[in-house]
DNA sequence: GACACCATACCAACTGGTCGGTATTTATTT
DNA sequence: AAATAAATACCGACCAGTTGGTATGGTGTC
């Protein structure tokens, strides 16, 4: 009788994916040793370089994976689903508070403790992180266009600025959060987020569209 | 004749301090060697394990130090001088812009960046850390608690959660910079930091006194 | 038997920290 | 003020443990 493992149990790559985004979350790129991944995916070092060819190959590659996982799970986050554009916004930063949920390590980013100890050591992995950043900020940018048409706005700023300040703002949420030892203050930073969204369109969301009569 | 080097060399546990602010900004906590530290210095191990018993050691006492540096900084800046609280506050902002200047390690929070490493490894320092974030932060508040009593305040966040949030933005704008190689970033979000401020408080600034009738 | 997958043993390079020794400054005594 | 004793500051070789990566061999599958 053999064991089929096939179907139960992850494939190893993945497994060795999975245990690089939890180790790295926790103790930061440098601190993370090879052989930290493979007990957390209770593997061997044979299995590990069988997969990447080196400590680094495997970073790039859960950088990677970081997108594959959080591109999903932003996708089918129900924020999507409201009607007016500034409704869908405010509710991307409701669903961003809500996932402070669990230990820092459970919802602190990936890239972004990645970057911060590693943009001079490691331009490269950096430069991929950087992406990752971008690409989940741009998810964003058309709602916020749609917001500026309907809603008005100065012309001081672009939505794609606003875009990053959103992620500017839950990055610092984390490193405040890691900080002070809590995700409280890290949701405090993200009330004063949302704040700031409703005061510059002037509104609460879609009651301001009934006021002006749409 | 013997070289006279006492006054114009710094002593050198404040070379190894200055090398460490420098050295950990630019790589990280973990990445940065104690030779690193000493090649900086231009000091040897000898000199740094008589010092400091430990790259522990050190560190902590560099958080000291740099609390000591930044504190001097900020004590010194100009915003103070202005006369509406609000005035100060937007000072202040519009000072933290101003610092963004030189290379990223040059302006990059030494603190900020060990926390985001560090926190599960070395909690005793990343708890200092904490320390001289909220202190920096405290500095702030009867600013703010004077702006809210002035200009109003809907009283759904407190002064120390607006300083705290205004490290956050700070924070994560660095992340944000090193993740795209660049301060223009992180100068945009801290623009959105001061917009918030404005709009929080329905005013620019002493104009809003002057039609108040103050 | 070819091949993918994985375990174990192992290596070379590196790193925090130690240690014996030397130069320099400071305190003490004469 | 000279002589001497005692700290203090510093150096560079060395040590022991760690780490990324390799070499080799075993196991199950096609």
């Amino acid at each position: 009788m053999v064991m089929e493992m096939t179907d139960t149990q992850q494939d190893s790559r993945t497994r060795l994916l999975d245990a690089a985004l939890k180790v790295v979350r926790s103790k930061g790129y440098t601190a993370t040793r090879v052989e930290d991944i493979c007990a957390e995916a209770g593997l061997t070092k044979g299995s590990f370089f069988h997969h990447f060819k080196s400590k680094d190959d495997l970073v790039l590659a859960a950088v990677a994976h970081w997108d594959t996982m959080t591109g999903g799970v932003f996708a089918q986050a129900p924020y999507h689903d409201l009607a007016d554009p500034l409704d869908r916004l405010l509710a991307y930063v409701d669903y961003r508070k809500a996932l402070l949920a669990g230990d820092l390590p459970d919802f602190t980013c990936f890239v972004g403790t990645i970057t911060q100890e590693a943009y001079q050591t490691r331009p490269d992995i950096v430069a991929d992180c950087g992406r990752s950043i971008t690409n989940h900020a741009r998810t964003l940018e058309d709602d916020i266009r749609a917001v500026m048409r309907i809603y008005g706005a100065d012309g001081e700023w672009t939505a794609e600025s606003l875009a990053l300040h959103m992620q500017a703002v839950i990055q610092g949420a984390f490193v405040l959060a890691k900080a002070k030892g809590g995700a409280a203050i890290a949701a405090d930073s993200i009330d004063h987020l949302r704040r700031y969204l409703t005061l510059l369109f002037g509104s609460t969301g879609s009651q301001a569209l009934e006021q002006k009569g749409q």
